[in-house]
DNA sequence: CTGCCACTTCAAGTCAACTTGAGGTCAAGC
DNA sequence: GCTTGACCTCAAGTTGACTTGAAGTGGCAG
């Protein structure tokens, strides 16, 4: 049973945060000491796992989705195991956008878009351009 | 010498994405019909660059910086480097992330804290709790 | 018992990257 | 010459993840 300034403390998330955090519903506080919220020490894991979570850039709506019902520290394993894999596209698809940045960097074509092998590039990368930019971006770090 | 709509059809960003790039200096106009904006057709190249910029994560300023002041379609070079070396820390980072969820989805640990890999693998990440989650996101794909 | 102050709620502000809307302009087709 | 409608500007709205601020409350040290 430990108090947000200490859950703040420990977990390095401000207090202001982890009311919002409640608040969205992704932990919950087991209880009050007058008006102040107490928790239990549970909760450190559940933060390991949202900002674990956020680091791999998925929304606080898509983390909520992944806890059980509400209860305990238990995730959803496929759910988990869907966003592996969506990491794994990503990487990829970070890989050849790096490789393209590399590439546009050392490329000496005069004009990029007279180069093959960045129109293949960029275009491999996925970008639109014919292709219009759908894949709206989302957060990480 | 293309009006907005044309460069909006061949590129996919919407006119009013290219109206704010505009003033935001990531393209600009060579002129003016009446009050219609005309572009040179290469800034469909720099939009590649920006689009390949937005898809690595980059915020708009930061785009802004690797072209060579205003000008045509150089990039700076140096900074493109400097950039591919930042995806490849990211990619890094969550090469690292898609193993912990993949752990995590595995391990029967009932607590994942009393994991000593999840522990690990967490803090390898980079997550704060204990140090603090400074990096603060930004955007990507 | 009293007062402090960390906590509370709720509303509003912030930031990035756009989008939307209102109201205005003007090149071109008839 | 007039209408049309795509384009213009500028201000305001949107979304996600928070932060900040004002105003209120109540546990606990003295």
């Amino acid at each position: 049973m430990i108090d947000i300034s200490d859950l703040a403390k420990r977990s390095g998330v401000p207090a202001s945060t982890l009311r919002y955090y409640e608040e969205r519903g992704l932990i919950q506080s087991v209880g009050r000491r007058g008006l102040r919220r107490l928790f239990d020490e549970h909760v450190l894991e559940r933060l390991s796992l949202i900002a674990l979570g956020r680091a791999a850039g998925f929304s606080l709506e898509e983390i909520g989705g992944m806890f059980k019902q509400g209860q305990g520290v238990a995730v959803d394993r496929d759910k988990l195991t869907e966003k592996a894999e969506a990491l794994d596209q990503q990487i990829e698809r970070l890989t050849m956008i790096r490789d393209a940045l590399r590439h546009t960097a050392k490329c000496p074509a005069p004009s990029h878009m007279e180069c093959k092998n960045f129109r293949y590039i960029v275009r491999a990368a996925g970008l639109g351009l014919l292709p219009p930019l759908d894949q709206p971006p989302k957060r990480s770090a």
